[in-house]
DNA sequence: CAATCAGGTTTGTGATCACAAACGAGCCGA
DNA sequence: TCGGCTCGTTTGTGATCACAAACCTGATTG
């Protein structure tokens, strides 16, 4: 197998990949509202590089789905439907149902341990209330448990799914996640690995984001769509902007 | 069901669009060999425009994982590895797999009449053994059935992937395509289609691409990774350079 | 004869500029 | 009061330029 080359790139010290990286973070933090409006020179003026970067950035994002284009002008953050939520949930639970196959084949007692780290900091931060940090975890804990499967093609493919539910995942927040729902499943997909029962770490996750993204899409009508977006030019044309503070690296 | 938004906006008349489309026809027609490698600069003389619009479309079909960004410089068609087929292979069986599924549920009698004549397009082409527009019609049933289930999201998914498998499918002709494999599962599936019977419909795409691209891993070591790649550089340094015509539009 | 080093050349990167299309605020007229 | 028009402004697009890093070729040296 060839090394996992990573999507990003941390030897890519090129400005368009530290302006990616700027709204990627910001958009899995959901740091964006759904619908909301970029122009490019916003990006630009906020970062203060030229239009060059931002454009390739901006158009690699949009490559993802993780922005639309409008067919007039500047880019959005893709509102969400139901619909949409539904079919990223069904798409997920294929891919990532994959992933935790293959990784329930190859896991060892290192890895599994890794995760049971992982695990314990995902309750830690939620137990005093860090939402940040319960997300940013909740990202390590799945990403570490695909990445056992060694398929950088798969991996690759499961970022790009991630990148477009991330703005819509605010949503969990704090309702869904106080359930105990959670920590059960981890709980039990890491048995699974152990036991490289492959069936059961599938079911596992596919439960997972079942649940999850079904109580997303039940939001979706209510929330999401009824703001119609402020605009987020390039000069601060009203009082404010400091919507998304997006720092470079 | 918001109306399917195309990944290749035909309304888009951007010189980045045309140059990135003559690139993915060129990939999609298997007119590029894996590894091979191409300069921007080449790029931009070949079809006549400046540099702008050719390294925003260069990068879209890296973030698309058509192309490959070489650490250094340059990007090149990626190397066909047995593992990255087998790879592939898994993944379009769990996504197509799933289109299909959905497809059964939605399937008119008019559709499947339309794939009808698909499939019979293929026959013609194959019995004159016109190998080009049976590449071309093969797609176009594959993504005629996909589009039935109405799923913007997973359709986009479906085309990048087929964009990575693209240059390996030319390892099928003559041999592999020869079978009469593939017609008897053509017919199959348009019989799970009409009968609603979606599990159906998912085994014969499956067992499809199971068969198309063990096939084609079991080539890998053999053939693909053998050329070290002639670079195509910007000038036409050596005597021809006719490998790939890169027509705009 | 092989490894190294120096030169010129190729190549991606980022900034800047010109331009046309889209936007939006304000005016006008019904 | 409201709908349509106009003109200045905003915004994406594509071309061009400067530059540094990578590459290639050939001479030099051990």
């Amino acid at each position: 197998m060839a090394p996992t080359r990573p999507t990003r790139d941390p030897a890519d010290t090129s400005l368009r990949a530290q302006v990616y990286e700027s709204l990627r973070q910001a958009l899995t933090a959901g740091r964006f509202r759904p619908g909301q409006k970029l122009t490019f020179r916003f990006v630009a003026d906020a970062l203060g590089v030229s239009l060059t970067p931002v454009r390739e950035a901006l158009r690699r994002l949009v490559a993802e789905s993780a922005f639309e284009m409008q067919p007039n002008r500047s880019v959005r953050v893709p509102p969400m439907t139901r619909a949409k939520v539904l079919e990223l949930r069904d798409i997920r639970m294929a891919v990532e149902g994959l992933a935790a196959e293959k990784a329930a084949a190859n896991a060892t007692r290192q890895q599994v341990a890794a995760l049971r780290r992982t695990a314990l900091e995902i309750a830690a931060a939620r137990s005093r209330g860090d939402s940040a940090t319960d997300r940013e975890k909740v990202r390590e804990f799945h990403f570490a448990l695909y990445s056992i499967a060694e398929q950088p093609t798969l991996m690759r493919l499961i970022e790009g799914l991630w990148l477009q539910t991330g703005p819509y995942m605010n949503l969990l927040y704090p309702d869904f996640v106080s359930r105990p729902r959670g920590p059960q499943m981890r709980a039990r997909v890491m048995r699974a690995l152990q036991a490289h029962d492959a069936p059961a770490a599938r079911a596992e996750i596919e439960d997972d984001i079942r649940q999850t993204l079904t109580y997303v899409a039940d939001l979706a009508d209510e929330q999401g769509n009824i703001r119609p977006a402020p605009p987020l030019a390039s000069k601060p044309r009203g009082t404010f902007r400091a919507t998304a503070s997006l720092e470079l690296h």
